[in-house]
DNA sequence: CTCACATTTGATCAATTGTTCATATGAATA
DNA sequence: TATTCATATGAACAATTGATCAAATGTGAG
């Protein structure tokens, strides 16, 4: 149990006092690439929106269109509209036109496997 | 084809134009408690910051205490403690003590398999 | 073409977030 | 006990977010 203590320099200043460098190199190294990291980051903060998760769970179920999603989770349809432009752009949904009315639906089985797999993790404690 | 337009009065006023009351009506009866919605946004609301998401996956290899996680990810070692307080307060992480020092571990399975699963998606287009 | 409707877009604003700094706690050692 | 180190906590602040409103698209019907 002998704790080694390493002091690495940063930039210029060193004031980082690192205990286990060898921890340190070894999480770089297995660590995702940060633009990977980045893009899961941003996945997954578009899922840790109430609203946002409403509508994906809802859109599991059954296509729907923009209103009837406003009128369901109580906002404005711009609001919707604004909340599913987000999610097209991480291809978590997908539309489909019919007329003037647009139709969404999950663009991706991952979403409820995902939604299920959290939902396990809440319900364990 | 049809489609059967229905106004929906809400509070005082109506400004709801709703196209499906039966699937708004669906939606609301298969949607997930309010209370379970909220928290499983706060969970992958929790995992949808970058700096949230390199700490659960390099503790995801192997415990850390809180000044490597600091040198490792570029912050300061408050700033990750922070970022720990609210993970242990999901319990996503848990820690343990020796000593003067903290190590913190993951404390459930599941970040893992969300993480990976979320990889799945974005790797698939 | 004109009108009505479904949706989108852009501006705006309050609320939340993530970081840092300064300071406090708590454990081990001299 | 005094000191040092590891971590936690609280205040402060810039940056981001999610909502609304107002106005612009774009579609289909008359």
């Amino acid at each position: 149990m002998k704790k080694e203590r390493t002091v690495i320099l940063q930039g210029e200043q060193c004031r980082c006092r690192c205990i286990h460098r060898d921890r340190v190199d070894a999480a770089h190294e297995h660590a995702l690439a940060s633009r990977e990291n980045e893009k899961l980051a941003t996945l997954f903060k578009a899922m840790g929106d109430p609203n946002r998760l409403r509508i994906l769970w809802a859109l599991n179920r059954e296509e729907m269109c923009v209103c009837d999603l406003a009128q369901f989770i109580g906002v404005t349809e711009s609001a919707v509209s604004h909340q599913l432009r987000q999610l097209r752009g991480l291809h978590l949904v997908a539309n489909r036109r019919e007329g003037p009315v647009l139709y969404y639906r999950l663009d991706d089985d991952h979403v409820r496997d995902l939604i299920e797999l959290a939902l396990e993790h809440l319900r364990e404690e």
